[in-house]
DNA sequence: CCATGTGAAGGTATTCACAGCC
DNA sequence: GGCTGTGAATACCTTCACATGG
């Protein structure tokens, strides 16, 4: 992946810096808050970096997550390999639609949504939420009284949600929406 | 909409603030720096608002798009609405499969994803990057070539492209994996 | 000698309180 | 009276330079 660790044991706040495109000093401030990681003259452990960051995210335990809504954004996120590293697996989905519930979609069994109730028992603290933006409030709703910790709401609405619960809303559309601004006319 | 704006001409920053989550002076704050919008004593004429919120983040004008890689995720961007909301219209869509090409998505003529050269003479200055991961940077250089001025992009990789085009990068799994940060265990 | 971690300087953003206008 | 726009005060974050440790 990173070409210039090939090999070496240590990489310098420097190549890190380099690599993703900011400053060393930033590097080394960021990693200070946490703790000492490295070592003068040498580096930083590459290995023992790369633990103590997951740590740190918490990403050293493997989560497991349900998704809402099995359209095509749900098929996508099903199909979507990307999760399993940052330690998320996708263990059910539940759907509406009656032609739907039953099917299996990349190993991951759709149920009636009406047994969302159930994460709880199942160990599952993540809820993945990809319905019509009509449907969001209600489905976050559903989640919460699910037990679930977190949320991650791709319905384009505002979401109300208790405290504890932490929902990261992303607007695809508004995300869009940032590019004209950078872009002088045409 | 906004319930608390039905049949009024005017809105105080406090009302706005409510409504987003935010306090009335940072509302104030932020908007004075773009010139004098509101009335002392009334508030903000709603309409001529959202008019200058929209010239000053360039959405008054509607710009076309071009979406490359119609899997699930890129299929789920063209049926989604939300984007007229916010200017913006996807006009063109690419992909490699010959299955593919010649089929109309809600709208949307699916083409050879070799035919991307001739965005610039038909007036489409945005990308949408929907493709696997292996061909992010490839399809980003390809769009850069074609003469876009910003591309948002879906692949979870690093992409390199001259500072005169913006992109914006959108890694999913990524925003699911801040989640874990904010539970403090299970 | 090399690269880290950090105190200090500088700059930026947030928060406040109030003068001024409708 | 009510609400805006803004200078002042505060907190925060970024940048730098260097002492310290391997």
């Amino acid at each position: 992946m990173l070409s210039a660790t090939q090999g070496r044991e240590h990489i310098s706040s420097k190549s890190l810096a380099d690599f993703v495109g900011v400053n060393s000093w930033q590097i080394r401030k960021d990693f200070s808050y946490f703790g000492d990681f490295g070592t003068p003259g040498v580096g930083y452990n590459i290995e023992s970096l790369a633990k103590q960051i997951k740590k740190i995210l918490r990403l050293d335990v493997v989560r497991k997550a349900a998704l809402v809504g099995v359209g095509d954004l749900g098929s996508a996120l099903l199909a979507y390999p990307g999760f399993r590293t940052y330690g998320l697996d996708i263990v059910v989905a539940f759907d509406v639609d009656p032609k739907k519930i039953g099917r299996t979609v990349n190993g991951v069994e759709i149920e009636n949504i009406t047994r969302i109730a159930t994460l709880q028992e199942r160990g599952i603290s993540l809820g993945i939420v990809a319905v019509p933006h009509a449907a969001g409030q209600f489905t976050v709703d559903k989640l919460v009284e699910a037990g679930v910790r977190g949320i991650l709401n791709f319905a384009p609405c505002k979401i109300d949600a208790p405290r504890r619960v932490k929902v990261i809303t992303l607007d695809i559309a508004m995300e869009l929406a940032r590019l004209p601004y950078y872009m002088p006319a045409g």
